[in-house]
This record gives C-alpha cells, sequence and structure tokens, in this order.
DNA sequence: CTGAAAGCGCTAACAG
DNA sequence: CTGTTAGCGCTTTCAG
C-alpha cells in the first residue's frame, strides 16, 4: 500500500488535518508541528495523491490539447510553445493527436473530458466533421482553438492571420519580378487550407498577375515532390510558386531542384509556417512566420479567461505573421535578403 | 455542477448501485431499470467521472510516457506505435518531454506519479544524471525503459540491438568497396550514443578496415551539416561515414552534396533509424531500420508482467533492426539495391 | 491553533 | 436482483 496523509499523521503523531495544513503551508500550524510533520513525509517518502487532490477539489491542474498528428513539425512546435507558457503557472499539459481523424478526435475530447480537464486547447482536424464534438466540449469546459477552427462561431480562436500572411507573401514574389505565381496547398478540409488558398487568390486578384489552378493535396513533405514533379510535367513554369506550408515548400525545392532548376533564378518558392527545416533547406527558404510564441501565449491567456458554455460572444484573435526573406525566392530590386551566416531562425524581415 | 450519478439513479427513480451496475453492465439488472437509467443517462448528458473511479478503483487506467522530445522524429514515432498497441487494451497514454534534461525529467515523473499513472515507459535523456530519478520511480509504478536506458540494471529494457545494427552498417559499406569509413554520431550522454559508436568501433576493428577519430555532436541535422562540412575542411575524405542517426545522415548528404560530392560515387552514408525522411531525401538513405513497432508491443507486454519494486532480474531485450539498402551507399558487387520506384519505407533488405 | 468529520463521485461488499 | 453503506485520499469547514 502507497503512503497516504494519515500515515505521515501518524507517525508525526498529528491529526490528518494538520499534517494536510502543515504540508500544504496554505494556512498556519505550529513550527512544531510543521517539523514533525515534514520529517515523517520525508521519512515515509510521502508523496500526495493527485487523484484524490483532484476529486476533492473538482479541479485537476491540468489542461488537454488535441493536435492533428504530432508528426508535423509546426504541431510539435506550438505544443512545445503552449507546454512552456502553462509551466508558468504550475498547469500541466496532456497532449493527444488525432491523428487527422475526426473519429479519433472525438474520442480523445471525450476521455480528456471525463478524467476532468480544467480546459481545452484544440487544433480541429477537420473544418465540417470536427463541428459537433468541439461544440459539444465548449459547452462543458473552458476550450479555445488554436490554429485550425471549426466552421462555426461557437468558440474562441487564436491563430495566425493567414490573410495579411498570404499578402506578403505574393506581394514580395511580385515586387520580385514574377508576372505569374501558382498555389500549391492542401485539400480544404481544414480552416488553413482554406483561408490561406483564399488569401492567396485575392491578393493574387488584387496585384494582377496570371495564376495557374492550385494544385491541392496535403500538407506533407510528399505532396510537395509530387506537385513539383506535375508542375515540371505541366507545361511552361510560373514564375513563381506560393506554398501552403513549409513542409511542402521544402518538397517541391527538392523536386524542381531534381528537374534542373535553379533557386530564384528560374522560379522563387514560398512557404508557410517557418518552422522544422525551414533554415536548414537548400536553399534557406523565404517563408511566413508564424508568431508562435505569441500564438500560445495568447491561447493560454484566453483559456484563463473563458468559462465553460460563456454566454459571451466568441473571440477570434488573429495575430499578424511576418515575412522571413531568404534565399529560395527573388527580392525586390535594392532588397537584401538575409545572408546565409546570419541564419539565427529568430530574424524577421 | 455537473451531472453525477446520484442524478442519473434520481431521474431513473432508481439507487445510485443499480444505476452505476446498469452503466458499467457488469452485472446483471432487469431490462426494466437498464432501460429506465440509459435513459436518464441519456437525457441528462451523464459522462462518468473518471477521477471518481481512478480514486475508488486505485488505477487510472492511464500510462506515463517521457521521451527526451517531440522535435525528433524518431521518438514521434516510436510515441505513435506506443498509442497504437496501448489503444489494444484500452489504455490512455499521457506524453511528456523531458526536453533532453535531466531536471525536467524528474519533474516530469514526479507528477506523473503524482497522477497515478499505472505503468511508465520512458526513455531517459542521460545516462548518469537519469539514473536515481528512473529507479525511484521504479520503485513505485511498473516501468520500461525504452530504446534509451540508463546506466544500471535496476529496470527492464527494451530496445534495438546497437551492436548488429552497426556490425550490419560496416560490413554493408566494407563490402561495398569502402578501404576507409568514419563514424559521425553524438557526444556519448546517452546509451545509444555510446552504443552504436562502440559497435562501429569493434565492427571497423573486426574487418580491418581504417578508420578516423569518430565525430561526436548531437543527433540533429544541423550537426550532420556542420559534420559534413568539417569533413570536407579535413583532408582526405574516407570512402564511406556511418552515422548515428538518419537526421545526422541527412544533413550529412546535404553538405557534401554541396561540397561537389556525388553518392554513392565519391562516398558512400549510411544512416540509423529508418524514420522520417530517410526515403524522401536526395539520395534516398540506406540505412539501419528499427522495428518500432515491434520494440513498442514488447515494451507495453512487458510492462503488462513486470510490478513495481519487482525482486526478479531486469529484463533486456534487444530486438534485432535489418538494414535497408537505398541509394546512398555503394552496394556488394552483384547486389541490388532498391529501385526508387519501389519504396514503400516498409521494404526490408 | 488543533482535531473530528463531512464529502468530492464512484463501485463493491453486504444484506435483504 | 436491488438498496444501503463504506471508503478510496484529500482538504476544509466547524467546533473546541
Amino acid at each position: 500500500m502507497r503512503v497516504t496523509i494519515h500515515d505521515v499523521a501518524r507517525v508525526a503523531g498529528v491529526s490528518v488535518a494538520s499534517a494536510s495544513r502543515a504540508l500544504s503551508g496554505r494556512r498556519k500550524v505550529t513550527p512544531e508541528i510543521a517539523e514533525r510533520v515534514a520529517r515523517a513525509a520525508a521519512e515515509l517518502g510521502y508523496q500526495p495523491n493527485a487523484v484524490a487532490k483532484a476529486l476533492r477539489d473538482q479541479t485537476t491542474g491540468t489542461i488537454g490539447m488535441i493536435v492533428p498528428g504530432i508528426g508535423n513539425p509546426f504541431f510539435t512546435t506550438i505544443v512545445e510553445a503552449v507546454e512552456r507558457e502553462l509551466q508558468k503557472t504550475g498547469t500541466d499539459l496532456v497532449l493527444c493527436a488525432s491523428q487527422y481523424s475526426p473519429e479519433v478526435e472525438a474520442r480523445r475530447l471525450e476521455t480528456l473530458l471525463a478524467r476532468r480537464v480544467d480546459g481545452l486547447i484544440i487544433s480541429p482536424c477537420d473544418i465540417e466533421a470536427s463541428v459537433p464534438a468541439v461544440l459539444d466540449a465548449a459547452r462543458r469546459v473552458p476550450l479555445v482553438q488554436l490554429d485550425r477552427h471549426i466552421a462555426s462561431a461557437g468558440a474562441d480562436w487564436v491563430g495566425v492571420d493567414d490573410e495579411a500572411g498570404m499578402s506578403q507573401a505574393v506581394d514580395h514574389v511580385v515586387a520580385g519580378g514574377a508576372r505569374s505565381v501558382v498555389f500549391v496547398g492542401s485539400r480544404l478540409m481544414n480552416s488553413s487550407a482554406r483561408l490561406r488558398l483564399g488569401g492567396f487568390e485575392r491578393a493574387v486578384a488584387r496585384s494582377g498577375v496570371q495564376t495557374a489552378a492550385p494544385l491541392l493535396g496535403e500538407f506533407t513533405l510528399e505532396w510537395g515532390i509530387e506537385a513539383g514533379r506535375r508542375l515540371l510535367d505541366g507545361g511552361p513554369l510560373p514564375d513563381a510558386v506560393v506554398c501552403g506550408n513549409d513542409e511542402i515548400a521544402v518538397g517541391l525545392l527538392r523536386s524542381l531542384r531534381t528537374g534542373g532548376l535553379r533557386f530564384p533564378a528560374d522560379v522563387s518558392v514560398v512557404g508557410f509556417d517557418d518552422v522544422g527545416h525551414a533554415t536548414m533547406c537548400d536553399p534557406p527558404l523565404t517563408t511566413v512566420r508564424q508568431p508562435v510564441e505569441e500564438m500560445a501565449a495568447e491561447a493560454v491567456r484566453l483559456l484563463g479567461q473563458v468559462k465553460a458554455d460563456d454566454p459571451r460572444p466568441a473571440q477570434r484573435v488573429a495575430i499578424a505573421p511576418s515575412l522571413v526573406v531568404r534565399q529560395s525566392s527573388r527580392p525586390a530590386a535594392g532588397a537584401t535578403p538575409e545572408r546565409p551566416g546570419r541564419s539565427t531562425g529568430r530574424e524577421t524581415a
């Protein structure tokens, strides 16, 4: 049997109430008792039972987080940022992956709720299919969506301003002289895919450059490689390619290079996220940096304010991204791109 | 206030015991009662409180897992495999990252223990500094080490046979005609780093080829790139380079290619792990495949058998890896390497 | 200041 | 088969 506070109290020769008070330090006890309790606890190797405490306090000191997958460097980066942020408030993170499946996601939500997490941060995998489970969860516990979100205003959200990011990307390649630009992204089952394509299309229309039908697959390296092959096979190449994320961009770079292309001489490539290997690929990738730390901080802050099933209008916080210009794109005449030797992964353009 | 089983019982007009029995289905009740309870539960949106159940049952139905970092694709892969395996037994996984810090690791162990996980799977970040916390945890709860392990026989372990893997790697490049081979790995603060270097050195001694001082840094892409530069700057190149993991190998490939080298004509490169981008890099990487699924399955199986502070001798299970030959290395005369078009990521050589 | 006791939500005896 | 009740370990009234 594990040692309980009763054992500590008995060994210290005090009541459990005193032991509890001494251990928590949240109420005054005589130094004498504090001392005896501390010694007894140490001697017995007492470790408080967080389960019992949670039942009693009706709060677990944990928040749950669900992301589509931990294989994607963007999500691991944002998970780490959230964890760091939570650590400041002494809250533990329970991490789950939905594996890009709304069914798995719903199950994970269910078990996190059953375990009575104090709050939930989620990046819903599907803009449509995730709706019922997310709304249901939001009714039971404070919940904020981070990055991806569902097509319904029932829950708070914090993420990047995709529209602004895409504007920056398009304006950048146009300033570099591009007359034609295509978009390579993900199929439209999640909000990021939709908003980035939409932002791209509006930016292109505004600046008046040519574009062809977007290539939509997945947010993966593999799809980037495949999309590059299709571009090579499909007639005249555009002057620039704007990608839905960095994974796609890195894959694209690879297959276009294999096809004999040079960057940025033959074609400019721009990514989105600025996580993972954007600085380490060849050439280093021009990309739209997501302010991951700020997003995580804002999500945690908001979570502290949200109450379950709060009648107040849902908040939507879109944080402005910044373009990081490296060597995969042609800069505007006169502009100086970041030099390889200075690349720290933290710079903004 | 959340709805409890008392509410359900009241609405159904039965006792809490009957409600509990009906809900769990673990004991017979009349169909009549089962029906009424089910309806009441549905109507009220009842969701069992896992915290209360855990306190009552003295078991949480969760196991904790601690890995050094979720940014490393090897760890995310093995986490996913463990999660899949656990799912078969209806057990939930609580994932933590130690961020390669023994202090953080000790804190995470502490909170997982406080939350009364039923077991622990850990890849200790430091072969020396992780010892006390891991041994202490193993005394309290069933624990198995996966992949990395501490320098002490106090806890079970399952991992790959690093020695055999390195033999295969070295024998392969030697069969391909290499007369000199160097090792690029990680500094020796963890077991993988030590065992792989040791295995490499013994294999090299056995086969009689030349070698130079190993290059030791970290298990990262960045270090692979840096090591490649050092190799290019440091006089005559070896015929082959064997790497401590795939991240290093991919980085090495990149900087050696930038330096004008061709693979495998100028130099053979072999990785270790076969996860992440080993199939997607240029050229596809010859590497030692870790049998991740089997390792995860074995770890979970073992965890089911282990009792806390079990006096029986600690088990050590080393699973044999297999060499996957792709295009980054020169095959033995007459051997056929895997062709690019056939690459599925699941083949064995 | 200290101790006795209630109660968080649940399940498993134990009677009936 | 059903209901009453004890108790998992903890904290916090409530008296003293």
